[in-house]
DNA sequence: TCTATACATAGACAAATATCGATGTGAGGT
DNA sequence: ACCTCACATCGATATTTGTCTATGTATAGA
């Protein structure tokens, strides 16, 4: 069954860019060319970037007409989440306040 | 006040290598030489790995007597996982179920 | 059919990074 | 004092990565 790759995850956000990209997508849907306007990097490099993000499966890409729309790929997104927090499980508390 | 990077942290968690030391670590502590044991690297490379999670906050270390322990920083921990669960929020649905 | 827009691909390049061997340091033990 | 063990530091190097320019592709409108 194909579980999230955190590596992977966590290298496409080990970029300032992206992260911001992610953290913008996590606001709501966008397409690229609005993306592209936020950012001081060129067209390809975006893309570049947004590659990476959808192959981390963190990223969906729908396409209408000539535009891209991104948005976060939620259920993954809780993958990562939940994963993360088994790694601050230990004895003295818990993540998430107590519940998991 | 002293905000975590998340940034820093993902790329800290961008490694196969960091990624399995920061789970091994989860479990519970542990030193240096019993780390290597584990890993296909030479001993420079895992104290290079260690840096960057130590950098990163994600991880502790203790030194005692001629060893050094390490161990996950839990509060930063919750923070960064806090700070995922931010990103998975949109209106069909939240992070942990419904719980933040 | 021509043009403009949105995005992808190819190739190049500089910077960052993961790794190594060699060596330094500090703490115990004999 | 010497040796050993655990770990850090110092270059060196090969690979990865972020970015660019140039160009290709697909869609929509005139």
């Amino acid at each position: 069954m194909d579980r999230i790759d955190e590596v992977l995850i966590c290298k496409a956000l080990g970029d300032a860019n992206r992260m911001e990209i992610v953290k913008m997508l996590s606001d709501q849907e966008k397409c690229g060319c609005k993306l592209l306007e936020k950012f001081d990097i060129t067209q390809p490099t975006l893309s570049h970037h947004m590659k990476i993000l959808v192959d981390s499966g963190l990223v969906n890409d729908r396409k209408e007409g000539k535009w891209h729309y991104y948005s976060i790929n939620t259920d993954i997104m809780k993958e990562f989440c939940g994963f993360i927090k088994t790694l601050c499980n230990e004895t003295t508390g818990k993540c998430c306040k107590g519940k998991v």
